[in-house]
DNA sequence: GCGTATGATTCATG
DNA sequence: CATGAATCATACGC
C-alpha cells in the first residue's frame, strides 16, 4: 500500500500545499479539478490492491498527470534536494590526495617501470649499503612491488567497473520510475554523485590498505640494511692493518677512508663504522686483541721489511705507537 | 641451539 | 658533524 503513494512521489508531500503554484502550472484548469486529484491520489492508500492499480492507471492517463509532475519535482527539488544540498561540497579530500601522492611517489600507481625502479632505486641509495646483495634486495623488493602494483589496479578496475555498473543501473532505474513518481534529472545527477562518492571512499580503502602494505614492504626492504654480511676477509685485512699500523691514532681521514672503502669495496660510512666499531672494542678489552695487534704488526713490518728490500734500503719502519690507544705487547716469535 | 663476532643504528656529547 | 657508547640483529663457528 504505502508503495503506491511513494510511487506517486507522495512520501513527503505534506506541505504541498502551494495553491499558486498548482494553479499557475494547471493553466487555468478549476482548482476543484485539482483538488479531485489530489484527493483521488490521497485516497490510494485507503483502496484495495485491485482498485489502486485502477485508480493509478486512470490517474496516469490524466491529461493533468505531465503538469501534476513537473510541480511534483520542482516542489520536490525545492525541499528535499535543498536540504541535502548543504552537506553537498566535498572538497578535494586531503586524505585521499595525500594517499595519491604516496601512491605516486612510490611508484604504485604512476607510469609502469619509471616511477617503480625509481622508487627502488632511492630506496636502495638510502640502504647505502652493500653492493654485492644490493640486487638481490633490489629485485626482491621490485617484484613485491610490481606484485601490489598488480593488485592494486586489478581491484581498482573492479571498483571502477562495480562504480559504472551500479551507477548505470540507478540511473536506468531512475529514469524508469521518473515515469511513475517524480524525479528531476538533478536528483538522479545528485544520486550519482552520492554513489561515487560512496565508492571512492570505498576506494580510499583499497588506497589506504596499499599504501600500507608498501610502507611494510619498504620498513621490511629497509631493515635487510641490518641484515649483516660479513665483509670479506680481504677488507677486514686491510682495515685491520691501516687500523694496528695507526694504532696511536687510530683516526683516517676522510680522504684515507675513501681509499680504505675503495680497496674494501665497501662504503665510507661503513668505514667510518668498522672504525668506530673497532675502536670501542680494542679499547674495551685490548687482551683480546693482543693476537691480532700482535699479527698485524708483523704483517706490517714484514711488509715494510719487503718494501724497504725491494728499495735495498736499510731503514727500519717506523712502529707508530705514542698516542691514546695502549699498544700491543709483542711476544717473542713476534721479533719485534 | 648457543655464545661470540660483527656490522649497523641510535643517542649523547662537545 | 664526528665520535663514543650502548644496543640491536644477524652471521658464524662450535
Amino acid at each position: 500500500m504505502d508503495d503506491q503513494t511513494r510511487m506517486l512521489g507522495l512520501g513527503g508531500l505534506g506541505d504541498v500545499g502551494d495553491p499558486d503554484a498548482v494553479r499557475k502550472q494547471s493553466l487555468g484548469q478549476p482548482q476543484q479539478d485539482i483538488g479531485d486529484i489530489l484527493q483521488q491520489i490521497m485516497a490510494i492508500t485507503d483502496e484495495s490492491l485491485d482498485e489502486a492499480q485502477a485508480r493509478k492507471h486512470a490517474l496516469n492517463c490524466h491529461r493533468m498527470k505531465p503538469a501534476l509532475f513537473s510541480v511534483l519535482c520542482e516542489i520536490k527539488e525545492k525541499t528535499v534536494l535543498s536540504i541535502r544540498g548543504v552537506q553537498e561540497e566535498d572538497p578535494p579530500d586531503p586524505q585521499i590526495m595525500r594517499l595519491d601522492n604516496m601512491l605516486l611517489a612510490e611508484g604504485v600507481s604512476g607510469p609502469e617501470k619509471g616511477g617503480g625502479s625509481a622508487a627502488a632505486a632511492a630506496a636502495a641509495a638510502a640502504a647505502g649499503g652493500s653492493p654485492n646483495d644490493g640486487s638481490i634486495e633490489h629485485s626482491d623488493y621490485r617484484a613485491k612491488l610490481a606484485q601490489i602494483r598488480q593488485i592494486y589496479h586489478s581491484e581498482l578496475e573492479k571498483y571502477e567497473q562495480a562504480c559504472s555498473e551500479f551507477t548505470n543501473h540507478v540511473m536506468n532505474l531512475l529514469r524508469e520510475q521518473s515515469r511513475t513518481r517524480p524525479i528531476s534529472p538533478k536528483e538522479i545527477e545528485r544520486m550519482v554523485a552520492i554513489i561515487h562518492r560512496k565508492f571512492s571512499s570505498i576506494q580510499m580503502q583499497l588506497k589506504q590498505s596499499t599504501c600500507e602494505a608498501v610502507m611494510i614492504l619498504r620498513s621490511r626492504f629497509l631493515d635487510a640494511r641490518r641484515k649483516r654480511r660479513n665483509f670479506n676477509k680481504q677488507a677486514t685485512e686491510v682495515l685491520n692493518e691501516y687500523f694496528y699500523s695507526h694504532l696511536s691514532n687510530p683516526y683516517p681521514s676522510e680522504e684515507a677512508k675513501e681509499e680504505l672503502a675503495k680497496k674494501c669495496g665497501i662504503t665510507v660510512s661503513q668505514v667510518s663504522n668498522w672504525f668506530g666499531n673497532k675502536r670501542i672494542r680494542y679499547k674495551k678489552n685490548i687482551g683480546k686483541f693482543q693476537e691480532e695487534a700482535n699479527l698485524y704488526a708483523v704483517k706490517t713490518a714484514v711488509d715494510a721489511a719487503n718494501v724497504s728490500a725491494q728499495a735495498s734500503q736499510a731503514n727500519s719502519p717506523a712502529t707508530p705507537n705514542s698516542g691514546g690507544y695502549p699498544a700491543p705487547c709483542y711476544t717473542p716469535d713476534g721479533r719485534l
